[in-house]
DNA sequence: GCTCATGATTGACG
DNA sequence: CGTCAATCATGAGC
């Protein structure tokens, strides 16, 4: 410190005292009067006489002497490789998350799950929360990318500045080459420390946003009365085996407004359900066994016809009391 | 706020 | 893969 005060200085005191920028030398012919030029002119003499001074062989010997008993040190000092499982681990979320891939469709995820209809019949509610769920994600990629790409400059440009300044360092002092490799490693190892935290940070974001879908996905909004209505008639129309064929569900899927996904969840509630108490359920059976009466829905039409639901294959009823069809 | 109804999710099973 | 059964979470009625 004391000394780089006294460098200071006397540099102040050599440009105070020299009416224009003159290194004595005949390096510098500029008429540049600003003291970070002086500052420089002053440091390229110094490396020049230092360059040609006629001890410098001796030095140089020296520093060589000292290095040979150092470089064990700085040998234990070099960092310990690690393999790095999480960095592997975040690169294979981002890429199933579709990040890592450049501007894609992403895959899968919940956007992909989502059906394309809501409870209610309003077909462009998911779609919305969709395209805003990949919109997001799609920001969240370019930020990534882009941060990403910047790092990689910076890190190549840093990498390229220390290796010349030590290049030229090599000309007054030595410099290992495996001291150079020592550094870029160092330089790279902390720069992908700096891509390990962006990746994090950005998977992070991914989870974030993908809760978030799923929470408001999870929401549950009531079918409107119509498709309750159709799938009522259907399920007690089909009472003795209340299992839709897959056309079955498509036509009441498009009937009620809902996705076939929903319609397979409303016939597995319902048939558990209605299993379970049946007797709760006979006054809404009494109303669509009446109403259906004569007017069979063949939406795909039944498998079977019995009394009660049954599991498919196992053909045996489910223990029934109720309800009656109206006789 | 409590209770019941109901759509969605999850894990096990065949 | 479809279904069952349990469970969660929210809506709706009071």
């Amino acid at each position: 410190m004391g000394t780089n005060l006294i460098c200071v200085s006397v540099t102040l005191e050599w440009c105070m005292t020299h009416s224009r920028c003159s290194d004595g030398w005949g390096f510098c012919t500029k008429d540049d009067f600003s003291l970070s030029h002086m500052l420089l002119c002053r440091l390229s003499y110094r490396k020049h006489a230092l360059n040609c001074h006629r001890m410098k062989p001796a030095l140089f010997s020296v520093l060589c002497e000292i290095k040979e008993k150092t470089v064990l040190n700085i040998r234990g000092v070099q960092e310990e490789g690690l393999p790095d499982a999480q960095l592997m681990r975040l690169d294979n979320m981002l890429l199933a998350e579709g990040v890592s891939r450049p501007e894609k469709r992403a895959r899968g995820g919940p956007a992909v799950a989502a059906g394309t209809a809501t409870p209610g019949g309003c077909p462009n509610d998911n779609s919305l929360e969709h395209s805003d769920y990949r919109a997001k994600l799609s920001q969240i990629r370019q930020i990534y990318h882009s941060e990403l790409e910047k790092y990689e400059q910076a890190c190549r440009e840093f990498t390229t500045h220390v290796t010349n300044l030590l290049q030229e360092q090599s000309r007054t002092r030595p410099v290992l080459p495996e001291e150079m490799e020592r550094m870029v490693g160092v330089i790279h190892s902390k720069f992908r420390a700096i891509q390990m935290q962006l990746k994090q940070s950005t998977c992070e974001a991914v989870m974030t946003l993908r809760s978030r879908f799923l929470d408001a996905r999870r929401k549950r909004r009531n079918f409107s009365k119509h498709a309750t209505e159709v799938l009522n008639e259907y399920f007690y129309s089909h009472l003795s085996n209340p299992y839709p064929s897959e056309e079955a569900k498509q036509e009441l899927a498009r009937k009620g407004g809902i996705t076939v996904s929903q319609v397979s969840n409303w016939f597995g509630n319902k048939r558990i359900r209605y299993k379970k108490n049946m007797g709760k359920f006979q006054e809404e059976a009494t109303i669509y066994t009446a109403n259906t009466e004569g007017n069979t829905t063949e939406a795909g039409g039944p498998r079977s016809q019995a009394s009660c639901p049954s599991t498919p294959g196992s053909g045996e009823p489910v223990p029934c009391t109720s309800p009656r069809r109206p006789q």
